[in-house]
DNA sequence: ATATATACATAAGAAAGTTGGGTATATTTT
DNA sequence: AAAATATACCCAACTTTCTTATGTATATAT
């Protein structure tokens, strides 16, 4: 977790990729799982998400429900048409990225 | 190269791994080799590697070397002893966030 | 003669985070 | 009962890192 740096620019792929899996979820619901599915490796911070949905959901890509949960108010969010087909792209892109950074750090174990 | 975004806070790493691998390298000679490396994937601008050389030579994690080639300057690079340091610190954390993104958008793949 | 390649550099702005707040309710601990 | 923690949302100031657009200068290819 002292390598946050790296991070920077996956966190919305992480999440089209997590709604995807899941169906919808909720922004804390989202930090937990993230957390929990690395092992306390990768922590996203609510200042970090909940812009980044927002984002997501002005692009279209996103869509909200608004849920009365124990008396406090949830956002689910889920993927649209255009998220399903923007998370293909992510998808692919970031394939693509780990492919080189593993071929750029690594020369010699693929050899 | 549509994927740039991702390849943010991972430039530093990918220089010192370079250096420590070809001993030492000038910028331009830098841009061109991950191009080459990565074909064509990875495109370096200038504009983010010199401000970055200046920034690790400031931190005392490069050294430089001017040499006069062909009537031209060129600044060569190298890693010194904090450099080398650096440099195991930056591939560990690299490796563990490969790993983690990795089992993060492929469980199903993993198990 | 002109365009491209080599080789350095900077500065304005965008993007995407961190850090540090704030509000409110529910549950657990002291 | 009071205090602390967990749940659940939010925003604003700031930082880091990169893009884009320049600028300078020489060498080589068209």
């Amino acid at each position: 977790m002292n390598n946050q740096k790296l991070y920077k620019g996956s966190l919305q792929t992480i999440i089209l990729n997590l709604l995807d899996e899941k169906g919808r979820l909720y922004g804390y619901e989202i930090t937990k799982l993230v957390k929990e599915q690395t092992q306390g490796e990768l922590q996203i911070t609510e200042g970090a998400l909940y812009p980044t949905l927002h984002k997501l959901e002005g692009e279209g890509v996103l869509q909200v429900e608004m849920e009365l949960v124990n008396n406090r108010q949830r956002k689910y969010y889920s993927l649209t048409k255009k998220g399903r087909l923007e998370k293909v792209k992510r998808l692919e892109d970031l394939a693509r990225f780990l492919q080189t950074m593993e071929g750029l750090i690594a020369p010699k174990v693929k050899a």
